[in-house]
DNA sequence: CTGAAAGCGCTAACAT
DNA sequence: ATGTTAGCGCTTTCAG
């Protein structure tokens, strides 16, 4: 039904409530905020005016009254990343659940952007934050400052007490690389991303301690921190085939530089798996429709989103609670790209 | 820097600014908001306490006594399809250059969600909305009646007078299907979305469009409306193609519709493109990587994002003006996956 | 050009 | 159990 509406209707205050129901508009609020002291049928007259009337609590007169807001902010590092969209829907199912409402802000990895969706958290009063930080040393003491509870997701910052959920990059990444191992690859080469992340950092180091547990070095050539992004992928998957002494596979640190360095060997017209290996790190809708379907670490992305959620409610509820590390672990799994090299 | 700082330090009011540069908290106001009614040598002195004092202004407030926030919401249908997040990117550049920050809320092509999130902007008293509506009669008059300025995107609402930008739907589905037809395909199915949705129908209509142009009757039994997810489209392909006389190609009105038929070929073990042609709607980063690279329509999502800002930004500035409705082009990106039947 | 004062809509402290 | 009052932090008349 389009209801044409009269445009600039004054929107109804809870003033028109109190007035229409014969009573105060502290037992409006009262009434509507469930408080246990006022007269259950009154309460129940008053709801149903409201409700008539169609009355809406005006969420900014709130927030400012009771100096916090009612959204939490999910503060995310790059949108077009599938793996943070599941998370989000996690967080989501959890914050509607407890009369929340969850808004995404995206910093694109970027600093400076980052640093003002801050400062726009804070003014605007959010409740709370969960954030994927840009960077480990992002600095969130504008948060703690004002006793805005934080949860960092997915990646950790250095030195902060904080609520945080992450997976267990370490292990995942050791895994993949001892499945290709396994498989017959010998010169594998790792595409990571930016060093100022604790997840790309501690995927690379995985990646060299299943080398050497192997009885290999690390040979630097072979090791590439670029960003996160399809096109980091691209680059360095290119840049290291193009080396004299090439690698026969691929520990690729994410899902979308996985999709670069698929679309550099197809380029090249380097067959996979016969040829190169390749392993990623965070399914994504696409990584079993490429060809080959593309062997990669699962993380539990909707589990990481409702973690968080939970972190941040514990903490809502209690501020002085124990800080909360949670890691969650990672599955590997394998489709066609890692089935080993052919002669 | 981590700076671990007390925590619970008062935030700093424009109050205190006010009595640190010996002024009143009106004229902090005015220097702020940079009225010309203030001496600029004062200005300057002011402002340059309030930087001194790290002040940022209490959004919250100010919202409340402008009775209008500084908050773009951009509410979308499904924050995993990738045409959202591009579309968002394109919403936040020209958002952020306006002084406006935006945040995201995910509906999930769910009416209840998204009446919950209009309310929610509504008491948030977000400076403007920009709207992929979940059906086309989707009931935006709350907003409308209390002058919060909608853009409705990607999606029209039927009847609505509000400011939109969509892309041209009809002509991609017709040009995707012609080309179906061109390449050698005959029998070719239509895989749609909801008919809820503009997109879902148009999609839908130059498809048969195309048909009928090359003198073909629609059959019905080839025109399937399901959602757009990767699910539906795996469910339809599925259906069609153990139909007595399936068809040998599909048109595909959504890019995780696509993306789900395609799996139903492969399951099958049927050849794309030599047995079935595919064209889908809409890019993706992983369309390109599939086997075979699909084919698709591609649209302008970056641009459908700028254009619904530019439209919000005009209207913030000028209530009055006329309704504006955009519809930008789509363009065919011939790829592998219709390269033409072989018997 | 600047200050004093009112008030946005709500909730919490205080009164009754 | 309910009403009255004050005030969250800001902007905007209205005076001067």
């Amino acid at each position: 039904m389009i209801e044409t509406g009269r445009a600039g209707s004054r929107r109804v205050r809870m003033r028109d409530v109190a007035t229409r129901a014969g009573v105060s508009a502290a037992t409006v609020s009262r009434a509507l905020n469930n408080r246990p002291t006022v007269d259950p049928q009154l309460a129940d007259r008053v709801r149903k005016v409201a409700a008539d009337l169609g009355y809406e609590p005006n969420r900014v007169a709130r927030s400012l009254r009771r100096q916090a807001g009612s959204v939490w902010a999910l503060i995310i590092s790059d949108i077009e990343n599938p793996f943070f969209t599941s998370v989000a829907r996690g967080v989501e199912e959890v914050a509607l659940h407890e009369g929340f409402s969850v808004v995404l802000c995206n910093t694109d990895e970027n600093i400076a952007r980052e640093r003002r969706y801050l400062d726009v958290v804070l003014a605007e009063q959010a409740a709370g934050v969960i954030i994927a930080p840009a960077s480990d040393r992002t600095d969130i003491s504008v948060l703690r400052d004002h006793d805005v509870p934080v949860v960092t997701l997915d990646r950790r910052i250095r030195g902060a007490q904080v609520d945080s959920v992450v997976v267990d990059n370490y292990a995942g990444a050791r895994q993949a690389t001892s499945h290709l191992l396994g498989a017959g690859y010998w010169r594998i080469a790792c595409i990571s991303g930016p060093s100022k992340l604790t997840t790309a950092t501690e995927r690379r180091k995985g990646y060299a301690a299943a080398l050497r547990a192997a009885g290999q070095e690390v040979d630097r050539r072979w090791v590439r921190q670029t960003d996160f992004r399809v096109e980091g992928g691209y680059v360095a998957a290119g840049e290291l085939l193009d080396l004299a002494e090439p690698p026969d596979a691929f520990f690729v640190a994410n899902n979308l530089m996985a999709a670069g360095a698929m679309r550099a060997l197809r380029e090249r017209g380097i067959d996979v798996p016969e040829k190169v290996g390749v392993v990623g790190f965070d399914d994504s809708p696409w990584a079993p429709l490429m060809a080959p379907a593309l062997t990669i670490v699962e993380q539990p992305t909707y589990l990481l989103g409702t973690e968080a959620a939970r972190l941040l409610r514990r903490r809502l509820a209690d501020r002085s609670a124990a800080v909360e590390a949670v890691t969650l672990p990672t599955e590997l799994r394998v489709r066609d790209s890692s089935r080993g090299p052919q002669p």
